[in-house]
DNA sequence: GGCTGGCACTCGAAAGTCCTGAGTGCCAAG
DNA sequence: CTTGGCACTCAGGACTTTCGAGTGCCAGCC
């Protein structure tokens, strides 16, 4: 019960020190949460928490301060996600149903996510990977010029311009059309490319086919979209006017990075497993004030993309993890659907 | 005589706050620029453009700074703007060379600019309006959903679902794939949606036909993508870690203002006019202390949509200035050639 | 054994004080 | 018009003092 006691103390240190930014002392700590004990007991408890390791304080005679450790405890196991307010699943809802199309879904995402919690959103773009080819159009701009559009599965759409090597007649771009449509119509994009590349010999073939099917092989695998993020709530951070340069000043040069981005948000596996990554638990050393919320997302079981939020370590943690899970779901059933 | 030295003096206090981002004294303006003065005139000199309102002391014994009225002054009479070296013409070419499609070419431009001026750069993405249409595509994704992809002359590509109220079949799509085409292609997209609601009667035409023209109409007249802009070098702010309050953060938050950034470039008008905009003469009390460097940019003589950079009043101007307007000139070439 | 009140102690932050030097304005002389 | 000289101002840094929140520990109590 001792034990229990103490778990109860470093949850309201956490909450105490989240909600008011400063070390929390003894005294304030009994007033606030009406853990039933004088604060000599909780001096006591948090004497022990902090041999443990789970608070430190900044000075001698100050109030304590959760460690990374101390945070990773409380998510663990003293969290229970809060579920979100009908008032605002609602809002996610009318939001994302909103959308126009996957990229316009992804932006509004981020926005959202931003919005809800108050910290920097990241959304990663689906990747190709997973994605089957829908349809391929091929569109004249001159004789010896075509644009090459790669529609997939997700919606996505890639387009390339094409130099040929040499004219193309009417009749000839139809018939390349319906071949490059037949190969490589609902195959995952893997699959369509080796086929595509199966059409031309090795030897040759005509200028124009292979010119087509290089081009698309490359937009298959091109793994730039693979690496393509949104961010959004930049000027959240605007609120860390304290604390600048050790957690401000990096994560601001992260932003554009978008490949630490990307490192941060984890990979994408199946499932919809709730990652949280705090302070320097991290890959990177600058960053090690700032904790990542993330999680996969995409239709059915597959997660074929991530989203998330990053901040300081000292953030809301139930209210991010409840914000990062409701978005993903949502966005995972419109994909659905779609 | 006296007045264009007072004008030199000007322009060495600008730089030199500029520089060392201090008050900058008399003793120290004449040890650091050859004026063959002593500080006495200088100070005669200073007291003089206090009066006219081109400098201020921040406290009564402290150096002068720069008003915004001494940048205007500046900016207008004593700036001639340095012509990019030949190597950061190299690399401009490359970068930008390097891109594969519209988009691409608009992002890679705003990295670049960012990172030439080291301050945020802002690129707005080609206007629709006055480009023509390259090509429809209805893409039949089940019997009663369509894809409309929708290409412009700009490289740009729309792309909408239409939730068709019947079903469609492949002999119908192709014949309705040349009407649209045939009726738009090569026009303006204000001319074509007109031509394409011509179309259709008012008082009814298949369900199916109206239901793609109004989808496209939509999409050309979606006034959205006027309002779509790319933003880079955000983490430059982070060098200002003073004047925070007073400078980043209300830029920090207006990056995420589309609407409120694309005020600040500035309406897109023909010709390649490069605007400076100073501290208070813009259009928002909270960036006053911020500038705007901008020009419009667009294939030929048209300008169809703008770039530029925003930083702190406190700015290098002429370099600034100069690589907004090689950087506009570098993608003109690049709209021109596609 | 665990909880509590009491007490001496620590030490950062805020407020007060002093001092220095860069910078100014003005004046009289060149 | 320029210059050297001179008295004056005042922000910022260094130093000191004060204040109080918070601590650790101990002896007594349940």
């Amino acid at each position: 019960m001792q034990e229990e006691r103490r778990l109860a103390v470093l949850r309201a240190i956490v909450e105490d020190y989240v909600a008011t930014e400063e070390p929390v002392g003894s005294k304030a700590l009994v007033e606030r949460h009406g853990l039933g004990v004088s604060p000599a007991t909780v001096r006591n408890d948090m004497a022990a928490l902090e041999d443990e390791g789970y608070i430190t304080q900044p000075h001698t005679s100050a109030g304590r301060v959760p460690t990374d450790k101390g945070y990773r405890l409380f998510v663990d196991r003293l969290t229970t996600i809060k579920p979100m307010s009908s008032a605002e699943k609602r809002a996610i809802a009318t939001i994302l149903d909103g959308a126009i199309d996957l990229d316009d879904v992804v932006q509004r995402s981020v926005r959202l996510l931003a919005q809800l919690t108050r910290q920097v959103a990241v959304v990663q773009y689906p990747t190709l990977s997973r994605s089957t080819v829908r349809h391929i159009e091929l569109v004249a701009l001159a004789p010896t010029r075509l644009l090459v559009v790669l529609i997939l599965s997700t919606g996505r759409v890639e387009q390339r311009l094409v130099e040929l090597g040499a004219e193309i007649g009417d009749d000839e771009l139809v018939d390349l059309r319906n071949l490059v449509n037949r190969t490589a119509i609902g195959e995952i994009i893997a699959d369509a490319a080796t086929a595509l590349r199966a059409l031309v010999p090795d030897d040759g073939g005509t200028t124009v086919t292979r010119a087509v099917v290089d081009v698309l092989v490359e937009a298959m695998s091109d793994h730039r979209s693979d690496e393509r993020i949104a961010v959004g709530g930049a000027a959240n951070l605007a609120r860390f006017g304290d604390s600048f340069d050790s957690a401000v000043r990096p994560l601001l040069e992260a932003l554009e990075e978008h490949v630490v981005l990307l490192k941060l948000l984890g990979e994408a596996h199946s499932g919809e497993l709730l990652t949280v990554r705090i302070g320097h638990e991290g890959p990177y050393q600058e960053l090690s004030s700032t904790s990542v919320v993330a999680t996969g997302y995409g239709p059915g079981e597959e997660a074929f993309a991530r989203l998330g939020i990053v901040g300081p370590t000292r953030m809301d943690y139930p209210g991010s993890m409840a914000a990062v899970r409701a978005v993903a779901r949502y966005v995972s059933r419109i994909l659905d659907e779609a």
